[in-house]
DNA sequence: ATAATAACCTAGTAATTTAGTCAATTATTA
DNA sequence: TAATAATTGACTAAATTACTAGGTTATTAT
């Protein structure tokens, strides 16, 4: 799990499409122009965004991008990890060989840390995403408004 | 928020260091060999550790750093945060000029979801990596052994 | 005192990733 | 048949990551 602008860049199309598609499909040409991301860029993202079965495309004039599924069947994570290369944060890559001593102490430490970080991110769903983005435009809140936060009925439980 | 190796070298080190102080302070040359990250880049790492107040140094022989707080009120979000960079993932940096239409989506968005995540990594603290660290060392367990998830007594408050 | 240790600092550099350009090809519709 | 828009591939500039090299300063042990 990375967390970079690729990845940022891959979350905000999402939306951008998701909030723009109805009867006709969303072209990338109309997302460059709104989002202000290069279209070549974007041609590259959604190369991979279709290949994990995310978006579909319809070739031709008045042709263009949908959505795959319903809204809320996809996740922040699912749209990250599509375009962000995931990378093995351990020295050994895998193998237990890594050091005398024994395997190296990141390997558990991150696997562990990772999944973490993902089943947060995918909780949070493109549903979401969108209804928060309708209401601030509703509203035309131009202030920085933040999502409710959903997940702070948590307590910490560590004794 | 960024999430890349750069700041996973730095929690990686911080448990290390965690995990190996006692009487004494922990030089880098130690983590260095223990965790295969080479020293200078370690002394890169630590330089913005200790400005951020996360850890003491020790000059002279003898010498080496140490965790400046309590374990549990170290994050692993704060961590992070003073080894990367943040950067402003909106095109009009902060201002609000960006587009002909308004402003730019991304701008909450990402503001609101890096608060999020933000929030969720500020709940995961250095002790509990340790503890987890320490079971897996007494155990012996050379398979992933996933951190109990402490948070997951968060429930879905949507509808 | 002096030598060894280890933090601290600065500058540079190779490898990788990000973000983008350019130039095509293919499928579809008007 | 022409226009549209996805699809593909190769290539490039900028930024970031990870690292090297070479010093300086403070502290301790001899």
């Amino acid at each position: 799990m990375r967390l970079t602008t690729k990845g940022r860049f891959a979350v905000t199309a999402m939306l951008d499409l998701a909030l723009n598609e109805a009867d006709k499909p969303v072209t990338l040409a109309g997302i460059s122009e709104r989002q202000a991301i290069s279209l070549s860029y974007l041609e590259q993202l959604f190369s991979r965004l279709r290949r994990q079965g995310l978006v579909t495309s319809v070739r031709g004039p008045g042709g263009g991008y949908r959505v795959a599924k319903s809204h809320n069947e996809i996740s922040v994570s699912n749209i990250i990890t599509a375009v962000d290369e995931l990378i093995d944060a351990t020295q050994c890559g895998g193998k237990e060989d890594c050091h005398d001593e024994g395997r190296c102490m990141t390997h558990d430490l991150w696997a562990s840390l990772n999944n973490r970080i993902l089943d947060y991110l995918s909780g949070v769903t493109l549903a979401e995403l969108v209804e928060n983005q309708r209401q601030n435009d509703i509203g035309n809140v131009s202030q920085i408004n933040f999502l409710p936060r959903k997940t702070s009925v948590c307590e910490d439980v560590t004794a």
